[in-house]
DNA sequence: GAAATTTCTTGATCCGGATCAATTTTTTAG
DNA sequence: CTAAAAAATTGATCCGGATCAAGAAATTTC
């Protein structure tokens, strides 16, 4: 049988010894999501942190002024929670939607803990990774204030391609801060002959 | 004498026992910046982890079109430094350039790896500290997506009014997103009478 | 303290994305 | 399969920030 995605991506940075795992993966529960449904909603505390095994879910934020902006979308092998918001039980700024049939693996609070306190290679995990994404949300936010539509959307052909297949169109164009009218016009104006 | 302001920016969030701290501050080595040197540059991979003891720093990008992008601005209590080249020795998308006479502390890469090894204190502050990390850099990237300048701008009055005092105008324009001459029309419209 | 440099301000023009609106296409539901 | 709803396209207009350019103010340097 194939190597569980969890382990996989565990590995992917560092060792996580199989014996590890074993007792790491007991500590989860599995979880179906249906497509629309919220797994977490902005202004309550996220009480799970879930792991993504099949399927597909956006994180979003709604603004002050009623508009809604997505900011990323969770594929298979992402993890996907609210770390401040679990940790430490304040409300969180974001929402997380499926937008497609998930299947999903998640640890509660506690036992979330129990990993991070027992498991060292978890704990060691968690700051590597943490550091990737803060590194990925800096890189992020420098080329959405920089970068034209244009080359926004066409960074998403070359680093995410699927997603046009995948994602609607609209979900796309929140992510990229632009307007779906502008989105369609870009595709357009990209499109080859 | 005051607590050390490292303990206390330690214990803010998570206890932080004074013994292990003892240990801990053992590790570091003190450094003076002046004004304008660049602690770490894009491209290259950052060697420290430095925290701010008095000063100021900015941590920005430089992007392929010339233009430089500011992200954040590293205060006193504040860490600089970008863990993902850290950790994994890879090369750094930004750089770090003192904006005033800085007094730091900093921790080699052996250092880091020992103190994160042998106290869990340390480690469970990463791993919480960093995921307040991704939660404001959720939200910033979603507010500079979503508001107007004129609604960045009143942001920073509200929440950190003394930048205003502190900061050249043009790295406050970098940081919004704007160029100098619009928040300089920004700041007269909003301008009290 | 004067000169030189840097930073900030102000003006005029231009351009591209938002907005509003209507239609077509695609997807979903019965 | 058809009707209804949702998503995507296209058109026209408007507005605000970028850009280019010049001048004023502030800061640095010697």
């Amino acid at each position: 049988m194939d190597p569980h995605l969890l382990l996989k991506t565990l590995q992917e940075r560092h060792h996580f010894p199989q014996e590890e795992f074993q007792k790491f993966i007991l500590l989860f529960q599995e979880r179906f999501v249906p497509k629309n449904e919220l797994l977490f909603i902005q202004d309550s505390v996220v009480k799970h942190l879930a792991f993504v095994l099949k399927g597909c879910l956006r994180q979003y934020h709604n603004t002050p002024e009623g508009t809604e902006r997505t900011l990323f979308f969770a594929e298979e092998g992402w993890w996907c929670g609210e770390m401040d918001s679990f940790i430490n039980r304040t409300p969180s700024t974001m929402s997380m939607q499926a937008l497609e049939d998930c299947q999903l693996i998640y640890l509660n609070r506690e036992n979330w803990e129990y990993a991070t306190r027992t498991i060292p290679d978890y704990a060691l995990y968690q700051i590597i990774n943490r550091g990737r994404t803060v590194a990925w949300l800096k890189n992020r936010l420098s080329n959405m204030t920089t970068e034209t539509p244009d080359e926004k959307y066409r960074r998403i052909l070359k680093e995410s391609p699927h997603w046009i297949n995948r994602l609607p169109q609209y979900h796309i164009a929140s992510y990229l801060g632009v307007t779906p009218e502008t989105l369609s016009r870009i595709r357009k104006r990209n499109r080859p002959l």
